[in-house]
DNA sequence: TGTACATCAGTGAACGCGCGTTCACTGATGTAC
DNA sequence: TGTACATCAGTGAACGCGCGTTCACTGATGTAC
């Protein structure tokens, strides 16, 4: 009932600070780039002293995790409507990894922080796995409703596994000058992208026939 | 004639600090990882002042892309060799694959900072198109040789980028505790990543039959 | 072959900076009675 | 409904640190004569 107007300064308790400083970061991140995020910049983006996020934050370090897994879910997200949008199950896995492909190219910086943390401890967010909405058991129903044997879990997963590091490391590379040619060749970026994951033949390996 | 013993003291001149500099720094960065690598430590690390390495580079920045310049010359030299190695054209891409990302899971922090050097450039070093012995050469040559039509330029370089993504996609999350299980499965590491190199099947696309 | 001198490649002290984190504090909020 | 008090979520000053870089310097090297 207070908070009537949007220019009104803010009050000395901020209501939900730590989701404050997740967006600032994120923010930050995206207009400053990784080197930039410092846990005082963050503060200073949120319009907070320097020592107020400790008291939602262990350390630096858990701001970053924070972002990280905020990443990783908008990432599902995204995932989750392009499979929704795909009109069938063996155009579903390419579409999969254009769209998670464009995810990281709208959000570099974010995407960095999310393989910057999970390489430094060498692990993916639990939520990959286990999670039934996670990104990875998408990409792996996805194989198996464009005809893969379900059965065969060993293929399945390498398939998988497959499918996400290509677009992975496509992700990583698709912002670099020298593929602009081929960009244009293709009639644009997505199409150029829906060629390249044509080249890595994802689905082909998994159907019986 | 001077230096007869090994343990002799340094003299006052280094000889070649400019290379001893890019080893300290490779050193550091294998042993620490790639946030430890100041310009400082890399001086304390080959036993010279703050200020020497101002004789050699104009700052940082300069030390680093020496660092990764270096990086992709022992890229391209692995991949050389994998090359004469492999058995016959068709095995040879995926053969290049493997050691590409043997290569990048031996030197993790030199890997990381070549790629991160070329994304904040959005631009890969020139070697990698221009040299005839580049690795992007060789492996585009390897998909010539394994069948591709070589008058269809735009569908090799797709193929040569679409490899290429996959096995840096692949280099970055071998890592993963989430795929030693996979590892296990398939007998190593090695055959791990021939095994998903299979899964992307990168030659059959290009090749008539 | 010796010597004067320019140039090169180091030293080490110093600069200002932003960082992560801690501290004693205080204003705001919520709860027990 | 009012009041005392514990707790929560901020402030702002301060700490020590390592960093990149600059500076005046000096020891070593190489070259012209």
């Amino acid at each position: 009932m207070r908070e009537s107007s949007a220019a009104e300064a803010r009050p000395y308790h901020h209501g939900d600070l730590r989701r404050a400083l997740i967006d600032a970061a994120s923010r930050l991140l995206e207009a400053e780039g990784p080197s930039a995020l410092s846990l005082r910049a963050v503060a200073r983006e949120a319009g907070v002293s320097p020592a107020a996020p400790y008291h939602h934050f262990k350390d630096k370090g858990e701001l970053l995790e924070a972002v990280a897994q905020e990443g990783w879910t908008l990432l599902d997200k995204a995932l989750a409507s392009a499979k929704a949008r795909a009109a069938s199950p063996d155009k579903a896995i390419n579409e999969l990894g254009v769209a998670y492909v464009c995810f990281a190219r709208e959000n570099p910086a974010i995407y960095r922080v999310m393989y910057d943390t999970a390489r430094d401890r060498e692990d993916l967010p639990d939520q990959m796995k286990g999670d039934k909405d996670s990104a990875y058991c998408k990409v792996r129903d996805t194989l198996v409703e464009a005809g893969a044997d379900p059965t065969d879990t060993l293929n399945i997963e390498l398939a998988t596994t497959a499918a996400w590091c290509s677009a992975h490391g496509l992700a990583e590379m698709a912002g670099f000058k020298q593929f602009e040619h081929l960009k244009e060749a293709c009639g644009g970026e997505v199409p150029f992208l829906r060629a390249i994951f044509e080249h890595m033949g994802l689905v082909s390996h998994m159907t019986p026939e």
